[in-house]
RNA sequence: GGCCUGUUGGUGAAGUGGUUAACACAUCACCCUCUCAAGGUGACAUUCAUGGGUUCAAGUCCCAUACAGGCUACCA
């Protein structure tokens, strides 16, 4: 029997060539240097921050040469994908602005023509592919067990022998077409392997984008290539999409690099050109039990899941900018140097990732995002902040956006400067800080006196400034002249420089008066600048909360 | 067991054989100051996982060891 002959029974209905595919799917026609990549996520229903990180690194170089970035669901190991996953991944990844120019935007719908973009649905397209190889004779059925398989490695195992299917240990590969004829017709269950041809003793180099050459022995498995249930291992749809979807660059997870050999080999039994490969580390963090250096893990870290990000309000420029930092060696100091910049004027450069893994520091993302914020004018804090809390906090979304510009002008103080202030660093700090300048939630009040406790004596102040001093109409520097009479009348030192000099000749200082005035208003020892905080609440309620004590 | 990859301060890191190992975050101190935040000034690696070697010269090249991560599935 012909290898023709086999490949017609094991696949009687697969009728296309691969040619009939390259013709179906034509090269792209972009300009030279255009990086056509993809996304290419299983659906089990949890994000990762490393697939924001893998995702937005394709997007980013996609988008820097005027490429294509794609996504692409690999479903095909059908025991962990689970029912919408392709929809929350679609929708998780678009919290942080990651979008795709082709590949599935529903569970059942998607945009492109180099689709079908979910792998389950390519099955006869793999399959004409496995065809082909087999005609060639690079591929043929095997009939081992599970369990024969597990018995070869124990033997392995126990002979110190290299564990895998390969030579003397690949009982199926020497198999004459009449015996893989005869079993197939009597109705054994089998799957497809590769038919290798590498020596393990000799080398090849493969090139990675990001750290360069790697000698490996060469792949002398005959790995699985189509499983029992049709449908094609990683490997094997990994090439057939990645040529037929025109990708020029793969950029993935660093757990591949080992498999470099076999992609390799994969791609060469076509005579496909090879594309360029990208490993990307891994993101780690120390383990606190421990003390050692581990993979984010989905089950012991909270902030190893997207949606994370997404509850504590962290804008997602902020998101992408850390990745950015941990990641690309230079652009910190670039963003640095250049303020006025965005991350899209950045070119990122393969040479400069990152080779090993980096340690995810909530500190320094915090920093970040302090940053990121200080710099947003305040209508666009308030507009991000109640799409925050629309969906987190109603109860402050509905005090938030009673008075649209009210709530600006808090958000407002000190911001739109130079140096702006820096204390909210999420979203949903926002309620933290400025909750008492709503009369809603100034109730069940704890004020925090600090050096001046004594009721009588914070009467006093409050009453004399409110009868003798405060003028709504001041200006800044006005107002903090009168604070300043306030204390030379009441026996506090009005300067700072002659009160540390001398502190026992005062009863205290402006510092500790302003104090007072502060915790009356607000109940907080630490609050941004007191004058606005005044000329926003307004004489009626400055009396008011006066009078609350 | 085999095969890859990685290892520069608390953290992210620059560094591709040649002066005192950039920079950022964090930390600490001081200054400024009505509080806080910010800002300013300064401190913080006698040393680049360890041990050898090559060289006039090594974080940088070579070898070995240690540690960490990955792969070694009809999972991706």
């Amino acid at each position: 029997m012909t290898n023709e002959e086999l490949a017609n029974l094991i696949f009687p209905n697969i009728t296309k060539e691969i040619e009939d595919y390259e013709k179906e799917y034509p090269k792209r026609d972009l300009k030279e240097g255009a990086i056509v990549t993809r996304y290419a996520p299983s659906p089990t229903g949890f994000i990762h921050i490393g697939a924001l990180l893998a995702s937005f690194t394709g997007k980013t170089f996609a988008k820097q040469t005027d490429g294509i970035f794609y996504l692409r669901i690999e479903d095909t190991d059908t025991k962990r994908t689970v029912d919408n996953g392709i929809t929350e991944i679609i929708n998780g990844l678009k919290e942080f602005e990651v979008t795709f120019d082709e590949g599935p935007i529903s569970e059942t719908e998607s945009n492109g023509n180099y689709g079908p973009y979910i792998q389950s649905e390519r099955k006869e397209i793999y399959q004409a592919f496995v065809k082909h190889l087999i005609k060639e004779g690079k591929a043929y059925p095997c009939f081992c067990s599970a369990e024969e398989i597990d018995l070869v490695r124990k033997e392995q195992e126990r002979s110190k022998a290299r564990i895998g299917y390969y030579g003397s240990y690949a009982k199926c590969r020497e198999m004459s077409n009449d015996e893989r004829a005869r079993r197939i017709k009597n109705g054994e269950s089998y799957i497809i392997r590769f038919r290798s041809n590498g020596d393990y003793n000799k080398k090849i180099i493969c090139h990675d984008e990001i750290r360069g050459d790697i000698a490996f022995p060469e792949n002398d498995l005959d790995i699985v290539i189509n499983k029992k249930d049709g449908l094609p291992t990683y490997h094997f749809a990994h090439i057939v999409d990645d040529y037929l979807m025109r990708t020029t660059h793969i950029i993935r997870a660093d757990e591949w690099i080992s498999s470099l050999p076999l992609h390799y080999q994969l791609f060469q039994a076509f005579n496909f050109k090879v594309p360029k490969y990208a490993h990307i580390s891994p993101l780690a963090k120390i383990d606190e039990e421990t003390g050692g250096v581990r993979k984010l893990s989905k089950r012991k870290d909270p902030e190893c899941a997207m949606s994370y990000y997404h509850k504590l309000g962290i804008p997602y420029e902020a998101v992408r900018l850390y990745l950015a930092t941990i990641t690309s060696s230079n652009f910190e100091e670039w963003y640095l140097h250049n303020p006025d910049k965005t991350i899209e004027d950045y070119k990122f450069e393969f040479k400069k990732m990152s080779k090993s893994a980096g340690l995810f520091d909530l500190e320094k993302l915090n920093n970040i995002c302090r940053n990121y914020i200080s710099r947003l004018k305040a209508d666009n804090l308030y507009n991000r902040t109640q799409t925050y809390l629309k969906q987190y906090d109603l109860d402050f979304y509905n005090i938030f956006t009673k008075d649209k510009d009210y709530s600006i002008s808090i958000l407002n103080i000190e911001r739109e400067q130079k140096k702006p202030r820096k204390d909210i660093s999420c979203y949903s700090d926002v309620k933290k800080e400025i909750w008492y300048m709503y009369d809603e939630l100034f109730t069940n009040l704890n004020y925090e006196f600090q050096n001046i406790n004594d009721k009588e004596e914070i009467k006093n102040i409050l009453n004399t400034y409110i009868t003798k001093y405060y003028d709504e109409n001041d200006d800044k520097d006005t107002w903090f002249n009168k604070m300043k009479s306030l204390c030379d009348k009441l026996g506090y030192a009005s300067d700072m420089k002659e009160y540390k000099l001398n502190p026992t000749s005062y009863k205290g200082s402006v510092a500790d008066v302003s104090m007072v005035i502060r915790v009356a208003l607000t109940t907080k020892t630490m609050t941004p600048d007191l004058y606005e905080i005044m000329k926003i609440l307004g004489r009626n309620r400055i009396v008011e909360r006066f009078n609350k004590i």
